[in-house]
DNA sequence: GAATACTGTCATCGA
DNA sequence: TATCGATGACAGTAT
C-alpha cells in the first residue's frame, strides 16, 4: 500500500504540474465508458477533468460544481493512471519540449504553423487519448509529441523564433506565468470553464446517444469530441476560440504575467544580459571596461534584492512538492550540473566538487517533474545567463539520447531549486574576481555536508512521515483509533462463528478426549482462538474485561486494554484473539444461553472443550482450587474491597495464596500492557520528532541557500561597483589606475581607499589568519 | 522449520 | 513492610 500510495501522489503530483504546463484536457473516456454511468456523470461533470483550472479547483476544493468528494479520487486515479505514464515519457523525450513549444508557439505572432495544424491535432488527440488539443498551439505541439524530439527542434527554430533569442527564459517566463495563474485563478475563469463545460457535457450526451460506438470512440465520437474541441477549444486558458475576443484576453495576461514577472524575479533582467555580467566579473581584476555597460548590469542587481520574498514563496511551495516526491538518487545528474556554461559568473566563487553527494542525491524522480523542472529553473540564474544563441540554448535541454534527457530534465533544473546554480558550477572557472570571497567559508564541506544530509532527510524523511500517517490513522491518541480495515480478515471469521458459539450449551464439562472434535469445530469456525460474540458479552458481564484484553488487543496492538475504550468499538468487543484469560465454564451457566435441547450434545461437548481450552492459566488453577469468586475481582478489586472479600470466605492458605499469586499475575498483565503501549506511543512520538526536525532542517536549509544566494547577489553588485568606482578614479595625471597595482579597500567606516595592491593582499591575508586563530 | 510478533509471566526496582 | 506500578527479560504461542 505504501509503494501504491507513493506511486500515485508521486504520480499526481506530476500530472497536476504537467497539467499545469500544458493545459490537458484529461480524457477519462478511456477508461469510463458507458458501463459506469454514474462515474461518467461524476467525473465528466460540470467540474473534473478538464483543464487545469479544474484540477486546481478540486484541489483547492472550491468546490464551484458540486462534485462528490469521492469522486477526486477516482478522477485523480483515472486520469493519472493514463496520465502517469506519459508523465513517466518524459524521460523519453517527448512532453516537457514539447510543452515549451506549445506555449512559444502560441505566443508567436505568426502563428502560421500553428495555424495550419488543428486537424492533424485532432487526429493525433483522438489516437494518442489526449483531448485538449483545442487551440493550434497544442495542436502543435501533439503534433510534435508524435513525431519526437528532432522535429521538435526544427519546430523550434522555424515557428516559434523566441524574440529575445532566450528560448529558455522564455519558457521559464511562460511556466511561470502558468503557475502563477493557477494560483490566482479567479471567478472569471471558472465561469469560462463552466460554460464550456456545459458545451462539453452536450458533446458527451450525444456520444452517449450513440452508447455503443462509445467504445470506439475514435470513430464518431472522436468527430464529436472534434467539433467539441474546435467550438471549446478545452483547457480554458489557453483557448482563443471559445470566447470572443478570449486569444487578447490571453495574450493580455500573459503580458501581464511577463511584466510581474519580471519585477519580481531578480534573474529576469539579469538573463537578458548574461554576456555582461560575465564580462564585468572577469573584468574586476583586470582592467575596466567602460562603465556604462555597468548600469546596465547594476539595476538588475539591485532589484535582485527583492528576491529573497518571492523566492521565498515559491521555493516554499517547491519545498512542499518536494517532500511529497519520494526522490530518488540520480547520480546521472552531476554529470549535467557540472556542464554549466564555462563562462557563467554565478559559478565562479561557488563551484562544487562534481563528486559530491549533493548532485548525487539531488534529482527528481526520473523525469517526474520534466515539465516542472521548467519551473525550477525559473530560480535558476544559470539557466538564464545561458549563452544566448537562438536554439544552440536549448541544447543543453536538448537530449541526444533518452539517459542524458532524463538527467536533463530530472536533474538539472531539481539541483536548480535546491542550490543555487553557482554551486553546481564547474570549479573550472577561475576568472571570478579577486576579492576575497566572503562566501567561501560558507561553502565549505559541512554545508555540502548540510545539503546532502538536507536531501537525505528528505529522502529518508519520507517513509517515516508516510509511516507515522499510517500509524496516526491506526493508532490516535487514545490508543483505540482501529479501524476495521486494518484487520478485516480477523473481524469477518469471528463474527461469522458467532452463531454457533452463542449456541453452545450450558454444560461445563470437559473432557480431554473432545480435543479432536474441539479442534475440528474450530476449523470449521475458521477462528481458532477468537471468542464468538456471547462469549465475550457473558465474559465480561461475569468477570469483567480482563480477561478479554488480549483480544482487542491484538488489533490496536499495543492499546491500552481498558475495557471502557472497548465500548467504543463495538465491533472489536466480539473479535479478538485470545491467548488466555478467558472465562470460567461456570460462568458461563448463569449466562443466557439457548436450552441445551436446542443445541447438539456434540456440539456442547466442543464448546465445553474450546471454553475449556480458552481458560487462562489461573483460571483453571482457581477452578481447581474452587476459589468462590471471579479472577476479575481477584484482579480488579481495590485492596480495601479484596481484604473485605477474602475475609467473608474461610479460605485455606493455598488458596489465598493463588489467589494473591492471580492478583499479581493480573495486574503486572495489565502494567505489562500499558508499559508496552507506552513504549509505543514513545517510539511513535519520537518518530514524530524526527519528521518535525527533518521538516525544520530542509527549511532552515532553504533559507540558508536563499541567503546564500542573496549574498552572492550583493558581492556581484560590489564588485560592480568596486570597478565601477575603480575605472572612474583618476591619478594626478588624469590617467586610470592599474588595477594590478592598486585596490579599493573598504573602511570600518564606510569609506573607500585606494591602497597598493601589495598593502591590500597583505591584510587580506592577516584577515584570513584572524579567523584560523579564533578557530585554534 | 525459521523468523517474527504478540502476549503472559517473573524478577526487580522505586514510590 | 506491604502494596502497587513500571519495566526488562524470558518463554510460549500464533502467524
Amino acid at each position: 500500500m505504501l509503494s501504491l500510495k507513493k506511486y500515485l501522489t508521486e504520480g499526481l503530483l506530476q500530472f497536476t504540474i504537467l497539467l499545469s504546463l500544458i493545459g490537458v484536457r484529461v480524457d477519462v473516456d478511456t477508461y469510463l465508458t458507458s458501463q459506469l454511468p454514474p462515474l461518467r456523470e461524476i467525473i465528466l461533470g460540470p467540474s473534473s477533468a478538464y483543464t487545469q483550472t479544474q484540477f486546481h479547483n478540486l484541489r483547492n476544493t472550491l468546490d464551484g460544481y458540486g462534485i462528490h468528494p469521492k469522486s477526486i479520487d477516482l478522477d485523480n486515479y483515472f486520469t493519472a493512471r493514463r496520465l502517469l505514464s506519459q508523465v513517466r515519457a518524459l524521460d523519453r523525450f517527448q512532453v516537457p519540449t514539447t510543452e515549451v513549444n506549445a506555449w512559444l508557439v502560441h505566443r508567436d505572432p505568426e502563428g502560421s504553423v500553428s495555424g495550419s495544424q488543428p486537424s492533424s491535432a485532432l487526429a493525433l488527440e483522438s489516437s494518442s487519448g489526449l483531448q485538449d488539443v483545442t487551440g493550434p498551439d497544442n495542436g502543435v505541439r501533439e503534433s510534435e509529441t508524435e513525431q519526437g524530439f528532432s522535429e521538435d527542434l526544427e519546430d523550434l527554430g522555424a515557428v516559434a523564433p523566441p524574440v529575445s533569442g532566450d528560448l529558455t527564459k522564455e519558457d521559464i517566463d511562460l511556466i511561470d506565468i502558468l503557475w502563477r495563474q493557477d494560483i490566482d485563478l479567479g471567478a472569471g475563469r471558472e465561469i469560462f470553464d463552466y460554460s464550456h463545460r456545459q458545451k462539453e457535457q452536450d458533446v458527451d450526451k450525444e456520444l452517449q446517444d450513440g452508447a455503443e460506438q462509445e467504445d470506439t470512440w475514435p470513430g464518431e465520437g472522436a468527430e464529436a469530441l472534434a467539433r467539441n474541441l474546435l467550438v471549446d477549444g478545452e483547457t480554458g486558458e489557453s483557448f482563443p476560440a471559445q470566447v470572443p475576443g478570449g486569444e487578447d484576453q490571453r495574450a493580455l495576461s500573459l503580458e501581464e504575467c511577463l511584466r510581474l514577472l519580471e519585477a519580481t524575479c531578480p534573474f529576469g533582467e539579469n538573463a537578458e544580459f548574461p554576456a555582461d555580467i560575465s564580462s564585468i566579473t572577469e573584468a574586476v581584476p583586470s582592467e575596466s571596461e567602460p562603465p556604462g555597460l555597468q548600469n546596465n548590469l547594476l539595476s538588475p542587481l539591485l532589484t535582485g534584492t527583492e528576491s529573497p520574498f518571492d523566492l521565498e514563496q515559491q521555493w516554499q511551495d517547491l519545498m512542499s512538492i518536494m517532500e511529497m516526491q519520494a526522490m530518488e538518487v540520480n547520480t546521472s545528474t552531476s554529470e549535467i550540473l557540472y556542464n554549466a556554461p564555462p563562462g557563467d559568473p554565478l559559478s565562479t566563487n561557488y563551484s562544487l566538487a562534481p563528486n559530491t553527494p549533493i548532485n548525487q542525491n539531488v534529482s527528481l524522480h526520473q523525469a517526474s517533474l520534466g515539465g516542472c523542472s521548467q519551473d525550477f529553473s525559473l530560480f535558476s540564474p544559470e539557466v538564464e545567463s545561458l549563452p544566448v544563441a537562438g536554439s544552440s540554448t536549448l541544447l543543453p535541454l536538448a537530449p541526444s539520447n533518452s539517459t542524458s534527457l532524463n538527467s536533463t530534465f530530472g536533474s538539472t533544473n531539481l539541483a536548480g531549486l535546491f542550490f543555487p546554480p553557482q554551486l553546481n558550477g564547474t570549479a573550472n572557472d577561475t576568472a571570478g574576481p579577486e576579492l576575497p570571497d566572503p562566501l567561501g567559508g560558507l561553502l565549505d564541506e559541512a554545508m555540502l555536508d548540510e545539503i546532502s544530509l538536507m536531501d537525505l532527510a528528505i529522502e529518508e524523511g519520507f517513509n517515516p512521515v508516510q509511516a507515522s500517517q499510517l500509524e496516526e490513522e491506526f493508532d490516535s491518541d487514545s490508543g483505540l483509533s482501529l479501524d476495521s480495515s486494518h484487520s478485516p480478515s480477523s473481524l469477518s471469521s469471528p463474527e461469522g462463528s458467532s452463531s454457533s458459539s452463542s449456541s453452545s450449551s450450558s454444560s461445563s464439562s470437559s473432557s480431554s478426549s473432545a480435543s479432536s472434535s474441539a479442534s475440528s469445530s474450530f476449523s470449521e469456525e475458521g477462528a481458532v482462538g477468537y471468542s464468538s460474540d456471547s462469549e465475550t458479552l457473558d465474559l465480561e458481564e461475569a468477570e469483567g474485561a480482563v480477561g478479554y484484553q488480549p483480544e482487542y488487543s491484538k488489533f490496536c496492538r499495543m492499546s491500552y486494554q481498558d475495557p471502557s475504550q472497548l465500548s467504543c468499538l463495538p465491533y472489536l468487543e466480539h473479535v479478538g484473539h485470545n491467548h488466555t484469560y478467558n472465562m470460567a465454564p461456570s460462568a458461563l451457566d448463569s449466562a443466557d444461553l439457548p436450552p441445551p435441547s436446542t443445541v447438539k450434545k456434540g456440539s456442547k461437548e466442543k464448546q465445553a472443550d474450546f471454553l475449556d481450552k480458552q481458560m487462562s492459566r489461573d483460571e483453571h488453577r482457581a477452578r481447581a482450587m474452587k476459589i468462590p469468586f471471579t479472577n476479575d475481582k481477584i484482579i480488579n478489586l481495590p485492596v480495601e474491597e479484596f481484604n473485605e472479600l477474602l475475609s467473608k470466605y474461610q479460605l485455606s492458605e493455598a488458596q489465598l495464596s493463588l489467589i494473591r499469586d492471580i492478583r499479581r499475575r493480573g495486574k503486572n498483565k495489565m502494567a505489562a500492557q500499558n508499559c508496552r503501549k507506552r513504549k509505543l506511543d514513545t517510539i511513535l512520538n519520537l518518530e514524530r520528532d524526527v519528521e518535525d526536525l527533518q521538516r525544520d532542517k530542509a527549511r532552515l536549509l532553504q533559507e540558508k541557500v536563499e541567503f546564500l544566494r542573496s549574498l552572492r547577489q550583493m558581492k556581484q553588485k560590489v564588485q560592480s561597483l568596486y570597478q565601477e568606482v575603480f575605472g572612474r578614479l583618476r591619478d594626478e595625471n588624469g590617467r586610470p589606475y592599474s588595477p594590478s597595482q592598486y585596490a579599493l579597500q573598504y573602511a570600518g567606516d564606510g569609506s573607500v581607499l585606494l591602497i597598493p595592491r601589495t598593502l591590500a593582499d597583505q591584510q587580506a591575508r592577516r584577515q584570513e589568519r584572524k579567523p584560523k586563530d579564533r578557530r585554534k
